[in-house]
DNA sequence: AATGAGAATTAGAATAATTCTAAAAATGAA
DNA sequence: TTCATTTTTAGAATTATTCTAATTCTCATT
């Protein structure tokens, strides 16, 4: 592992933000000011290959990146935002229900996050 | 609703197939061949606004478009491959489980398709 | 039938995210 | 040190999508 795919593997880890490859660009350049974008594209498409990371897409976004420990997603309807959500397993039940081996799902809950919530009924209100 | 409108509507729910935009607008042309493909993402971003259809984001794929009525989608992790799947309706049980309203979810399962399957095996018989 | 306002459509330019390419640099085994 | 391989780089290219501004359509009202 070279030190670039290092440093974005613990930058991605200790953070608990979903950063796009540019997010990580920026952070990464504070410790190595010449890096080009192309190598966190490289460096993540390659560190999401071997299952080191997670990719997550949401609409109208670009990529995220998160850690790989298993957890779901809140997105809110309105504003996008993403947080994590640790909800118990489902694979179990799915795989019973499916009939066949499921490697892995991946599920997110649309909400409306609280600031969402309050401008719709500020709104209403008036 | 227009005529674009209405007969991409209808593209999308009779057929089976979660089209991109580039397909929608492909089989659109046959019936009106001067149509522009801006014609079908406006239309498309406002039967989405609408909530008449679906959009299916999946990794490193256009968008796909989908009838709304409420189902999930099996995803081959290796190829890509997009299939509808009928599981029960599981709004109760994580609004249970986060304690707050839940306006919809998005579950994808991963697995590996039967032709992937076979690949697989076929190169480890080898 | 003519007018005009607003909505829809068009072609093509623009944008954003990501991938590709080819050259340069780093790495590491022999 | 040499050579081969891997990694990185800068920038061009690509892809999907959105934007823009001009044009065309629709249709209620004269």
């Amino acid at each position: 592992m070279t030190k670039y795919a290092k440093k974005i593997l613990e930058i991605i880890e200790t953070t608990r933000s979903h950063m796009t490859a540019e997010q990580i660009f920026d952070v990464l350049r504070q410790t190595y000011p010449q890096v080009a974008l192309a190598t966190v594209y490289n460096n993540l498409n390659r560190l999401w290959g071997e299952e080191k990371i997670r990719k997550v897409t949401v609409e109208g976004m670009p990529d995220r990146y998160d850690r790989v420990v298993r957890h779901d997603h809140l997105v809110c309807k309105k504003c996008g935002r993403l947080v994590d959500m640790d909800l118990a397993d489902l694979t179990d039940q799915l795989e019973k229900q499916v009939g066949f081996p499921i490697l892995a799902y991946d599920l997110k809950l649309l909400y409306l996050c609280d600031e969402c919530a309050t401008d719709r009924k500020e709104k209403k209100g008036k």
